[in-house]
DNA sequence: CGACAGCTGTCGGGAACCTGTCGATCGGCT
DNA sequence: AGCCGATCGACAGGTTCCCGACAGCTGTCG
């Protein structure tokens, strides 16, 4: 957890009434070694708040009885300035936009995908870090992308990525070497309850090599295809 | 913090007695890197004052108790040179003119941007550092914005932005070469509470390019759309 | 006090772009 | 050789973005 200036583990407080995707989220985190714990309702988000001393709370808008806005009042209140990232319906405050990103806080509207929420979190982490932050690129081998500037290059060019393309070579990046198969690709990258158990993935990896073909100067593939497992990123010789 | 003439950290107090509101400054500061702390009561400033050493304070004129201007006045009384920002509401225009000539050093109506108050806040530290005082002028390419005289230059012409443009302007150039949201910008650079869509973001930047485009020697667009992200002020090549 | 001018935000049409489905083809493995 | 997963062109529908037109507001000037 060095990259946000910690020793120890990131703790999160998720709060969602709804327990499959509070506990999504938390199992989510704990795979990448955060301490997470699940509200939900408000008032036992209060109480886990005040026991658990989260470093970052997820914090869904519609909660019965007291609502998000009011979770986050008394939390402000009691005087904890713990970084908040909101999950909204889309038809709810989704354009309502207005203050949800202020200070630091961000949001996210359902329903999401697992890794940018993932994302997020690690980006507001980074920032309340305090001054000592600094920028997040992930590299393998001529291949590098910034995740504050949304650059990616490949040696000396920049390539242009839609959404899409960018989030999965951005997991394939974070996940490198390790192999993921479609499945954890499609999970992670799509929206919870995505239908298309289709060849996307494939697609959009297809997509994703001939950008990097165009950009190659070495002409050696990055993205591998594990055949039968799923893909990987990795340079050449490794 | 070297801007200002610093190595340490700017130490900021917020007095306001609107607990969200006073927290909203604290926490953007924190995100810019500052160490803030708060005070609801005109009491509990004067101690905070007394024990944390501001930089800067950041005073609303409303405060039950002894008022800004008690603060204002006890806080000089105790020998203290601290630069002041007052807040007032917006119905107060009295409290204007009376702000000003009551020793602060600068005031903004309620509510406010943001990015403003932060600005505003950058530029008193920067007068009251004395003799080291030195412009800042923003840049990116053959763009720049001179904050002390307002003058926007694009390579050898100026351009003349209205109100709105010239923050939203200011906030991207700011951030360069980081990639803002739609939502990041409204939420920093419109006052809080401002209910608009997201649509008007799009709007401004559509007439900031049209002004870009009119002064541009190379014809290389300065603001580059980011789908799906945002948008992000960067020279062509970079 | 009325006319005017500049600024700001809303609306909505149209263009550009992105995404997933289908299906033909390819290529590795046994 | 034959199977089966993988690849990728083409297309349609949907989304996002851009910007012209317009209306409300505010401050200014005669």
């Amino acid at each position: 957890m060095t990259q946000y200036g910690r020793v120890e583990k990131v703790r999160l407080l998720v709060v969602d009434d709804d327990p499959p995707i509070a506990d999504l989220v938390a199992t989510v985190a704990r795979y990448e070694g955060w301490d997470a714990v699940t509200a939900n309702t408000g008032e036992e988000a209060l109480r886990l708040a005040g026991e658990f001393h989260p470093d970052i709370v997820v914090l869904d808008l519609m909660l019965p009885g007291v609502d998000g806005f009011g979770v986050l009042d008394r939390l402000r209140r009691s005087g904890t300035m713990v970084p908040v990232v909101f999950l909204t319906a889309r038809d709810g405050v989704a354009d309502r936009v207005a203050g949800l990103t202020r200070g630091g806080d961000d949001y996210l509207v359902k329903p999401f995908a697992v890794e940018e929420l993932m994302a997020r979190l690690r980006t507001v982490l980074r920032r309340s870090a305090g001054p000592n932050f600094q920028r997040s690129v992930l590299r393998v081998g001529d291949l590098s992308m910034d995740e504050d500037t949304h650059e990616v290059r490949h040696g000396e060019k920049r390539l242009t990525l839609t959404p899409t393309e960018y989030e999965v070579l951005r997991f394939l990046l974070r996940k490198s070497p390790t192999v993921m198969t479609k499945a954890q690709i499609l999970d992670h990258v799509w929206e919870y309850g995505f239908g298309g158990r289709s060849n996307v993935v494939e697609l959009v990896v297809s997509r994703l090599r001939r950008k990097l073909d165009e950009t190659s100067d070495t002409g050696a593939p990055l993205i591998h295809t594990v055949r039968g497992f799923g893909y990987v990123v990795r340079q050449a010789g490794e």
